[in-house]
DNA sequence: CTGTTAGCGCCTTCAA
DNA sequence: TTGAAGGCGCTAACAG
């Protein structure tokens, strides 16, 4: 009588039905190898019963839980949030279930969350801009199997990622090919690997076009950021900045409307990501579309192929697309 | 030798230690009647071995899974995320484990995704804004122990929601208090239960401020709703817009600037949600704050209160906050 | 094709 | 205080 309100369980079902355990468990498999009469008796009796399998059990014996993990740095940041998004509508669509696990930049954090998730979930997908990769290489082999976003090449797993340096370079040649040849580069999070793409792209940008000077200015990654450099911007004389993303740009713009400075008559901005509001400033701004949905896309194929024994895919890297809005335009004839 | 590279078992470090099973698990689990000594050596050979627990056999024992989930109706909105964020650090400061479900605002999905994770969680926290309050209780008695966000009181679960009410109401007397007495409504999400939350202060609002007239216009919940309405905003000569949300204040104010009409000066906009872009637009826009985080934290507290047995708040309601930034000003005098 | 028998890895009475 | 034994709910050989 204790089990009075609990779930049915496979026991009852075959009592119900008058069949063994396993005939249940082969019946509500699809196991071909059962008589059709029988199996429909056992539909039949799970049916009224509302018998599910417990997954939890099933995750036991199988040994695999039909759930990944997603450990993010931020899920304050949309960049992260369009991946999760993609990632978990393509889980869904296969029958998995997501972990999400927020690490909040904590690198400690990060690492006891990957692990900790990992127990619970048949693998993880990793997105750690700011791990260094003597750490990153170990605890993959431990979280194996694994896939990692934005990143390097990586031994231990799949990596999935944009290529940071096309989409600058895109940046640049546009700002170049409208004839700006003063700018000025707001940098970032400087010590994660996507910022070096990014300076890997300016200097290669600046060797090859002729006249090209591009000064760098620390600024971060968030709209502040942008409105706290723009009288340092100002100050440079440059004609167009390149912002390390879509926030910086914005409050860069924001900064320089509230001070008069016609953007981009006066001077051109550039943002980076393509976040969903990056389309509505005034005026809209020009930027590197991340595909961050598909990204997140790719990053549950590589781990869906990696769970069903498929050959994984090494490394795989999108192309950010150059959006032209209208937040560049040529530098004003002096 | 099947063994070799699998991940060691509470028998490896019984072996190891010379003790028994049992005495293992006790020490594991921090069990006082175990002889400090020998617990000692069982957590020395739990570390030497790499030893943590299997969560999911422990699930299947225990009964409980130290995971709950969250069902959003769609990961792209600004306010789920919000609570999402919220919610998934609260929990995770509790060491629970957070599963996130997207139904992607298909009705039926939602159902059986809410079903489907509460067979491997200890819970659903639920957003369904849409859901029809009689399918809403049925689900709700399956799910149990559930919380709901943004609904009515229902039987079978707590609720945690903001007061759409208040905050529409602050909203309108904002605008009135200005001078505006022409306004328009911008609808929304008209079969939601917080559209009808704010058509309710709307109506009384209209009700007791003399002269006051507020027109309602079918809009949309997004960007493009807004932007979509502009020249039928402007016809009605109204001095003041209240928008379903800040997306579709912040289409309109995209318009209506395209249109060289100015904000606030010729005409004011108000939102709704405070997302976080609703303080970087030119104007930065005038809006009711929900507060979407501590709604997430508040629905954690609910989910834990019930799962640690603790006594269940029926109800909760937090109460936005006027916003007033530079999207609202008093009616150009004619 | 079906039933019986072992576990999956762990926790927890029950005896000792 | 410790160990032995049973079982959480299910699947997968292994016989029949």
């Amino acid at each position: 009588m204790a089990r009075a309100s609990s779930r049915p369980g496979i026991t009852d079902v075959a009592k119900l039905a008058g069949v063994s355990l396993s005939t249940v468990s082969r019946a509500m498999n699809g196991n071909p190898t059962v008589d059709p009469a029988l199996a429909e008796r056992v539909q039949a009796a799970a049916v009224q019963l509302g018998y599910t399998a417990n997954p939890v059990a099933r995750s036991l014996v199988l040994g695999r839980t039909q759930t990944v993990a997603v450990v993010i740095p931020d899920l304050e940041n949309p960049t992260f949030q369009a991946v999760l998004r993609g990632l978990s509508r393509a889980a869904t669509a296969d029958g998995f279930h997501v972990l999400v696990a927020d690490s909040r930049e904590d690198l400690d954090a990060e690492q006891a969350l990957a692990r900790a998730t990992r127990l619970r979930t048949d693998g993880v997908i990793l997105c750690a801009p700011r791990m260094p990769e003597a750490e990153l290489g170990e605890l993959l082999s431990a979280l194996s199997p694994a896939v990692v976003i934005n990143r390097g090449a990586q031994d231990g797993a799949p990596v999935v990622g944009a290529d940071y340096e096309s989409g600058m370079r895109e940046i640049v040649d546009h700002l170049t090919a409208l004839g700006h040849r003063r700018l000025v580069y707001l940098a970032g999070a400087t010590r994660s690997v996507t910022h070096r793409a990014r300076q890997r792209a300016i200097a290669e940008a600046v060797a090859r076009t002729a006249d090209l000077d591009v000064r760098e200015i620390a600024a971060g990654v968030d709209f502040d950021s942008g409105t706290a450099v723009a009288d340092q911007v100002l100050a440079t004389g440059a004609t167009g900045v390149i912002a390390y993303n879509d926030l910086v740009a914005m409050g860069l713009l924001s900064a320089l409307t509230a001070r008069g400075v016609a953007v981009p008559e006066a001077i051109s901005i550039t943002g980076f990501d393509d976040i969903p509001f990056a389309a509505y400033t005034s005026p809209p701004l020009s930027t590197a579309a991340v595909p961050a949905v598909e990204l997140g896309e790719r990053a549950w194929a590589a781990m869906h192929a990696q769970l069903t024994g498929g050959e994984a895919t090494p490394m795989l890297t999108l192309t950010p697309t150059l959006v032209v809005r209208g937040s560049s335009a040529p530098p004003r004839t002096v």
